[in-house]
DNA sequence: GTCGACCCTGCACCGTGGTGCAGGGTCAAG
DNA sequence: CTTGACCCTGCACCACGGTGCAGGGTCGAC
C-alpha cells in the first residue's frame, strides 16, 4: 500500500499521513526500491484509532502515549494499571466537561423562557458564564 | 483600574487582556492622561466570560459573536429574535455536544469495565476507536 | 517519447490562542 | 535622584494540527 492509498483508506491527506509520520505517530515505513513509502494495513488502524481518538477530543500527544502504554501493556503487562489509570482520568475530565455543558445550556434555556431579551439588564447568558 | 489589576481581577495574563482588546473582544478601554488603559468592573465580568466560555469549549470567535448579538439586543431591542434564534442554535449545538462526550465516555467507561487490559489481546481500547 | 498521475524531500505557511522581549515612558518611595 | 514597579508599543515567537508549494524523480499508458 503506498502513501496516498493508506491516505484514501484512512480518510486523511496524503500530507497528513507524512505529518503523522514526522511525528511519530506512524511507524517509520518500509521502503521500495524507488524510494515510495510501503503501508500495511495495521497504518490504516492506526491512522483511524488518531482521527477517531481526536474526534473524542484526545490529543495527538495522548493518543500517542496510550499506543505506547498499550503496546506496553501488551509485551510486559506491567504497565495496564498506567493505561487503567489514564482512562479514568478521560472519563473525569469528560464528566466534567459535561457537567459544564450542561449547566451553559440550562442558562441559554432559562434565558429564553424567561423573556430575558429585556433591553435593560444585562445579558443572562453573559451573567451566568462570568459569574 | 489599570490593565495589570484587571487581569489579577480575571485570573489571566496582562499579555491576554492585550490580547483580547487587540482581537475585538475587548471594548478599547479609556487611556488616562500618561496613555495607561483604564477599565472598570465590566470589562473584569467580559474576561471571565471569555475565560469561562473557552472552558466551556466555545471558541474566542463564537463568544464574540454572542457578545455583540447580545449587546445589540439590549441597546436596539429590535434584534431579540436573532437573538433568540441564536441562543435556540447554540442550545442544539450544546445538546449534540452533550451526547458526543457522553457516547466517548461510555465507551471508554465499558472498556475498563470489559478487562481489556489482557495482556494477550490487542487493547481493546484502541480496537474500539480505531473500528 | 511524452503525458499525467503519482512519489520524494524540505521548507514555509496557516489559524487559534496566546507569551515574551526589546526599548522606551511614568510614578511613588526612600 | 535613583530604584523598582508598573505602563506603553511593536514585533517575534510558541504549541498544535496540519496544508501547500517548489523542485525534482518514477511510473504506466498512449
Amino acid at each position: 500500500m503506498r502513501t496516498s492509498e493508506l491516505a484514501r483508506a484512512a480518510g486523511v491527506a496524503v500530507s497528513t499521513v507524512r505529518f503523522y509520520e514526522r511525528q511519530g505517530l506512524l511507524p517509520t515505513p518500509a521502503r521500495q526500491g524507488n524510494g515510495y513509502r510501503v503501508y500495511g494495513s495495521e497504518d490504516v488502524r492506526t491512522v483511524r484509532f488518531l482521527r477517531r481518538g481526536q474526534d473524542l477530543g484526545f490529543t495527538l500527544a495522548e493518543l500517542s502515549a496510550f499506543t505506547r502504554l498499550s503496546g506496553a501493556a501488551r509485551t510486559s503487562g506491567v504497565l495496564a494499571a498506567d493505561v487503567a489509570e489514564h482512562a479514568h482520568r478521560k472519563v473525569a475530565q469528560i464528566d466534567e466537561r459535561i457537567a459544564d455543558l450542561v449547566r451553559t445550556r440550562d442558562a441559554i434555556a432559562q434565558l429564553l423562557a424567561a423573556q430575558c431579551l429585556d433591553t435593560s439588564a444585562p445579558c443572562p447568558i453573559v451573567e451566568a458564564l462570568a459569574g
